[in-house]
DNA sequence: TACTTTGCCGCAATCGGTTTCGTGTTAATA
DNA sequence: TATTAACACGAAACCGATTGCGGCAAAGTA
């Protein structure tokens, strides 16, 4: 087994001080050619490369960024996670995950854990918990001590810092646009309980489509269902006991999972019911029908994220600017929706 | 903003010197009963945490796992990370990942990266181009410095280290025997390109499965796709120059396309066409048909990569033995097969 | 010859901890 | 009263790098 070699054994093998080989290996014009040459080529045989832990002692930069998301099975806050990592390994940076679980403590955890020295700023989406609860301390704390923090997706104003989101209000409120430009009359919405701030927004977003067009806004259309908790029965009585010509959920399982059960009923997608979903994954292209959805270009809303707390890492200078990228959402049609 | 707090300001402060603070702070013996509470209070008050950078440099340990894989989007992947995050937060590890993308390069400087102090171990799972180039130096200079190597899924024989895999073969060979069982007499296969080593085992479990129930394997009805690429033209013309009344498919999507693609040319399934595929991700319980597949357990395959990497991480005995865990894959059954 | 400059290199501090060993003070023992 | 043991704490080395500064020797200048 050969071990990592460090400037000190560089230093004993070839009789010169520790700062010498550190200089020389920086190509220093203090060093003389001779001694550089000879360190230089020493070191390449025998595979030097600076210990990452000292350097980042040293430079208290570690050239890690921390990224917490509610889940990674779920398909949008892995393409986020793509954007982050693609953007993030191309300047250098790794990037370490922690999985929150829709748990604020298992959020506060990680946050704790990273923010002692193991990375240079976070990338975070709330946690499902952490939104109903509505304490946002360990967010607070990270800050304060300088932290670089960005939110996605999953925001709060009661934090001030860089945020990317998309349009979720204007793209629900689109998409409602959508069906009842193609004739029906009749629209549901399916989403989550309200204190996921995107919910809300799309929910927005849908009411303020149907007050524009004059249609009335039917709260029995309206169905909340746990967010992680597949509740087959109460979808079921909410078909049996509803008459819709179409449907907008909030996230694609919803849609698909909606799909299924209209079809069971007996309803023809799109022309008895027209669907669409949030979250145009691959569930959306390989459903069938294929789905029509709204986009929330994951990938893209990772790599600002990343842009935005890069540049605020490598900034030396103290500003307290920060804002808000908002990401424009496309409706990506398909099968589920009459052209 | 308040910075954080080191032992050195808890030593000026309380005007002892940093290592009765460092002491005091571990409860030691040696510190008297009022010093230590003093400083203990003091710590506590100013919210004190140890620099893990700093413990780290000490230790020659991170506390956190370097975890490889190809490919973050695809579902399988991302149970098996959900299994080893979970593993390795539990033991109080963070982990750090990065994507190969399937290319060789990447995966070599990302292990580069990682290899200098950053981890004290590795998780990973061999992308395609490492697999074609059959080039496994990188991981050779990775075990021989000492670091622990854990392979899954994409492993190979070059390499001796812990490993953890399914019985990819048995698992075809059960899949294509239930067929049989169930009436199916020309069973074709949608495979990879065999420098894949699971799609390879798949493969040769089918053509086993064939053989040991005398139906004559036929080439013809074996379609090579690529990985990634998703070539429409050539499904298609598969469909329409080949009969038969069953397919395995190595992965999920490859199942899930070819279910819509004999829909399309107006098969039944399952009765004109029953489909098995592997991977039982999230297509294949919201697809319709749903879809029989071939669980993978991911998640409990990342947990047992852990814990292995952690036992080899933790032990200090340099001992030299290694093995490899193989999980057995379960057939969920739905309805694209026939009960 | 005497003094200054320049080249080349090492010492030592630093990052933030841990840990071994030594030392001064006090109390217990002979 | 002298010796020793117990106690409480500090100095310093160490992990592996970086870097400002000081010093020595050779070369240049007067």
């Amino acid at each position: 087994m050969k071990r990592k070699i460090t400037l000190k054994h560089i230093a004993r093998e070839l009789d010169v001080s520790i700062s010498t080989v550190s200089k020389a290996l920086k190509n220093s014009e203090e060093i003389s050619t001779d001694t550089k040459e000879k360190i230089q080529a020493f070191a390449k045989l025998y595979n030097y490369k600076p210990n990452n832990i000292a350097i980042s002692l040293k430079n208290k930069r570690t050239k890690n960024i921390g990224v917490i998301i509610p889940d990674i099975v779920h398909h949008f806050f892995t393409t986020v996670f793509r954007g982050i990592e693609k953007y993030a390994n191309a300047k250098g940076y790794n990037v370490i995950v922690c999985v929150s679980d829709e748990s604020f403590d298992k959020e506060v955890i990680n946050m704790e854990m990273l923010a002692n020295g193991s990375i240079d700023g976070f990338i975070m989406a709330l946690s499902a918990e952490t939104q109903l609860k509505n304490d946002f301390n360990h967010l607070k704390e990270v800050t304060e001590q300088g932290i670089p923090l960005v939110l996605f997706d999953r925001v709060t104003d009661e934090i001030i810092c860089d945020k990317v989101i998309i349009n979720d209000e204007e793209a629900a409120y689109n998409a409602v646009v959508k069906l009842i430009n193609s004739g029906k009359k009749k629209i549901a919405l399916i989403t989550t309980e309200n204190y996921l701030n995107v919910s809300k927004k799309r929910a927005d977003g849908y009411y303020q489509a149907l007050k524009d067009n004059n249609m009335n806004v039917d709260q029995d259309l309206v169905l909340h269902l746990p967010y992680q908790f597949e509740d087959e029965e109460k979808s079921q009585e909410f078909f049996d006991t509803h008459s819709f010509d179409a449907l907008l959920c909030v996230n694609e399982i919803f849609a698909i999972r909606a799909i299924r059960l209209a079809e069971k009923k007996g309803f023809k997608i799109p022309e008895d019911i027209s669907i669409i979903g949030f979250t145009d994954g691959i569930l959306s292209r390989l459903s069938s029908p294929t789905l029509t959805s709204v986009a929330q270009h994951g990938i893209r809303m990772g790599e600002i994220a990343a842009e935005m707390l890069i540049d605020k890492v490598e900034s030396d200078k103290e500003e307290e600017t920060y804002r808000t990228e908002i990401l424009e959402a496309t409706l990506i049609e398909r099968e589920s929706t009459i052209n």
